[in-house]
RNA sequence: GGCGUCGUGGCCAAGUGGUAAGGCAAGGGUCUGCAAAACCCUCAUUCAGGGGUUCGAAUCCCCUCGACGCCUCCA
């Protein structure tokens, strides 16, 4: 039985789908102005991990991410660069694609956007204002009537009254209470706008999911997800909108996945503190992302450092150990200790599962592998065959496959690879000499030039280090 | 000011009532010409601090201190 921890109860509860054997999970995506950042991929990450293992369960997913390609940012950014808002960000939408294929992570099986969503974005408003949760402003914009939803608050755990005591709110003339939030904005002169019944003009940034949600996946979900900086206003207010249109509960769980940190602090494009996902795949391979991410509770900060890099790094080296082959002159395991490494394998197998179905407890799940990878290369040591090693590691494959690592070994560029091999056979020779210096020295330049070389009984090994 | 999450060894981190997983780093050992990798051993009487509940608390309650997120766009 799966658990997860839901942010509107603020609980781990029991994972029950509304249909058997499937999840409609939606994710909230990003808003396309300009490159993502690791912050976005630690998110992104977070729910192709879910996705992967609920997959893994048996269950088919369909997996919902929006773009949010029309919003004041972009056309701020569209009328620098002198282009149109919508070129502009289909061109980061296809940005941020790459990213994410480049991170590993699955292609969502839908990616709608707002600007091809506006004939349902308007009916919803209008579905809205019908039922008197929603009202048109004389200035074009249409809001939310926030104290018409009985419940309004009940996701991030604030009431009206609290917030009204914030300093920071303004209340704009056209509304009736400060909390009330757009849900259509009248076009400014010269600005990117749709024909509606309240005149030209664009959705608020909330109205999107709702309509989103409603037309790819229903009234109803399973699992709404995004980072936890979205609680408050946006997802608070995706609720009041859905529930009061459809009089039904929208998400079954909400799960929101912690921030990543960067010198103590939360990486955002405001802040200007970031890493863009580009930029990180330059220094590492996608698999330390992923593991950075592995390593610790999706839900808590994710401290982004060059330790925890480096640290991600190692771990995943020590995973990668445990793959590689059976020394060539090796005698074979007794079929005693062949069987204690299936049954290692099998119990691996629970305990990862287990850890997962726990609220995605990755770095309990993670415990599990590193027993299998001691298993494995124990049984390295003590003789076993590739054909013994092969059910075991298998197994590893299998698992780390499930959290989405791919575990490659390090690839040279071009056609290095033979003239390393040569190198390596005229450093056999001379270590037959017994020329000790000239030998180290080979090795420790090759060294230095990322291949790090094994001397072992069956010969000197190498690899891209 | 309000709401929320949290504070576990040098670093990352699991554990939410039964006596501290795992990874990285570090030290010692086996192996090696020396290394590397692997394997073995060592590495928190203690879980921010102070009270309380309990036979028993890192885990529950209260207080204090501190960090982070949200309350404005944000994954």
């Amino acid at each position: 039985m799966i658990r997860i921890y839901n942010t509107l109860t603020r609980k781990k509860e029991e994972f029950q789908t509304l249909e058997p054997g499937v999840v409609k999970m939606y994710v909230c995506g990003v808003t396309v102005y300009n490159d993502a950042h690791v912050g976005h991929a630690m998110s992104a990450l977070v729910f192709d991990i879910i996705r992967r293992y609920l997959e893994y369960r048996g269950y088919k997913v369909k997996h919902v991410m929006n773009y949010t390609d029309v919003d004041d940012k972009i056309i701020n950014r569209a009328r620098q660069l002198g282009e149109d808002p919508l070129k502009l960000s289909q061109r980061y939408i296809e940005d941020y694609a790459n990213d994410l294929r480049n991170l590993n992570v699955l292609p969502p099986t839908s990616t709608p956007q707002v600007s091809k969503t506006m004939p349902h974005i308007i009916q919803f408003i209008q579905g809205l204002i019908e039922k008197g949760y929603a009202y048109a402003a004389p200035n074009g914009d249409v809001y939310f009537r926030v104290t018409k939803d009985d419940d309004y608050g009940k996701l991030s755990g604030r009431r009206l009254e609290d917030m009204q005591a914030g300093a920071r709110i303004e209340i704009g003339e056209a509304k009736e209470h400060p909390m009330d939030f757009a849900l259509w904005k009248a076009a400014k002169p010269g600005e990117i706008s749709w024909d509606s019944p309240w005149g030209k003009g664009r959705p608020g940034w909330h109205i999107e999911c709702s309509a989103m949600n409603l037309v790819e996946l229903g009234e109803q979900i399973d699992i709404h997800g995004g980072g936890n900086d979205l609680i408050f206003p946006h997802h608070e207010n995706e609720i009041a909108q859905t529930e009061c249109y459809t009089g039904k509960p929208f998400a079954r769980y909400w799960v929101h996945n912690g921030m990543l940190q960067l010198g103590g602090e939360k990486m955002s494009k405001s802040l200007g503190n970031i890493v863009p996902i580009k930029e990180f795949l330059k220094q590492r391979d996608a698999d330390v992302m992923r593991m950075l991410v592995l390593m610790g509770s999706y839900r808590a900060p994710l401290i982004f450092s060059d330790e925890t890099q480096d640290a991600a790094e190692k771990s995943l080296e020590r995973l990668k150990t445990a793959l590689r082959p059976a020394s060539p002159s090796a005698s074979g395991l007794s079929a005693e200790a062949a069987s204690a490494l299936a049954a290692q394998a099998e119990s691996t197998k629970q305990a990862f599962i287990e850890a997962m179905d726990d609220d995605f407890n990755t770095p309990l799940a993670l415990a599990a592998l590193y027993e299998l990878v001691k298993a494995i290369n124990t049984a390295r040591d003590n003789g076993a065959t590739d054909a013994q090693l092969q059910p075991a590691q298998s197994m590893l494959r299998e698992l780390t496959g499930v959290l989405g690592l791919r575990l490659q070994e390090k690839q040279g560029s071009g056609d290095a690879d033979k003239f390393i091999d040569l190198l390596v056979e005229v450093r056999s020779e001379v270590r037959k000499q017994k020329l000790w210096a000239l030998s180290d020295l080979i090795r420790d330049r090759l060294k230095e030039l990322g291949v790090t070389l094994e001397d072992t009984k069956d010969g000197t090994k190498w690899r891209w280090s």
